[in-house]
DNA sequence: CGAGAAATTGACTTTTACGTAAGAACCGTG
DNA sequence: CACGGTTCTTACGTAAAAGTCAATTTCTCG
């Protein structure tokens, strides 16, 4: 496990550039440390790249990943607190859930297009 | 099965506005029928809207979504635009499955900053 | 030590996906 | 026929998420 990593070492691994990366950090979803005006990126900041990555994938936008990025933090320390977390999380697992049931109804329509394909094909003597 | 849908009925079923509806089709993507300069939406347009709005819904682009679309088209009558067709479809499937990997990764870290919070409130003697 | 590579900040620009507002036409109803 | 409601086109505005460019600075290594 490396200590840190450099700027542009995550920007080919992500294949994003470096302006996105100070825009996040601008952003407030991710703070690297710093040696002198260089960014270092510690494990725990890649993997957060990761996250904000995954969360931009499926349609979240900045201010919604940020409240995602709250959540992942570690647990406040107070009830009132630690239940308005857990709602919080709640709601944000019906957002997936949602995208998760439009993702498999688009796979659907696309398996019955490619059916309709493979058929047509088939009657045209084509074996696929 | 209703003929017709005026563009607010579909605004109110969708919860978007005419603007959307306007702005899908000077960008392609659905083509309702006219009276007079009157939109007239077929059910065929209401399921097109639908799907389009499962794509955005899961972050796929203007341009995107109008791949997709033409992939949901009837199957063209020549071999090599068959094949084409279904490698595109390939593609848009290959989109999605990655899609559903990281909305699986998301829902998991939730999971488990879900079951942190649960853990931390049993700790403080709260039955959750 | 000097040149090139890599990093920084800051400002301006661009693209996408609509929002919003203006002005006019159409349509049924009292 | 005057009205309120719905729809139309056209056009400018805007927020989000970066892209791009310029001017510096800092590393590195031959």
């Amino acid at each position: 496990m490396r200590d840190y990593y450099s700027i542009t070492e995550l920007t080919r691994e992500f294949g994003i550039s470096t302006r996105t990366l100070r825009f996040y950090e601008d952003e407030g979803l991710i703070k690297p440390v710093r040696r002198g005006r260089t960014r270092l990126y510690r494990p725990s900041d890649r993997h957060l790249v990761r996250q904000i990555l995954r969360g931009r994938s499926i349609g979240f936008s900045i201010a919604e990943i940020r409240e995602i990025i709250e959540v992942y933090k570690a647990p406040p320390g107070e009830i009132g607190q630690l239940k308005l977390m857990l709602s919080r999380i709640s709601e944000k697992q019906q957002d997936l859930r949602q995208k998760r049931r439009d993702l498999e109804d688009t796979l659907e329509e696309l398996s019955r297009a490619e059916e309709a394909c493979v058929e047509r094909l088939a009657e045209l003597g084509v074996t696929t």
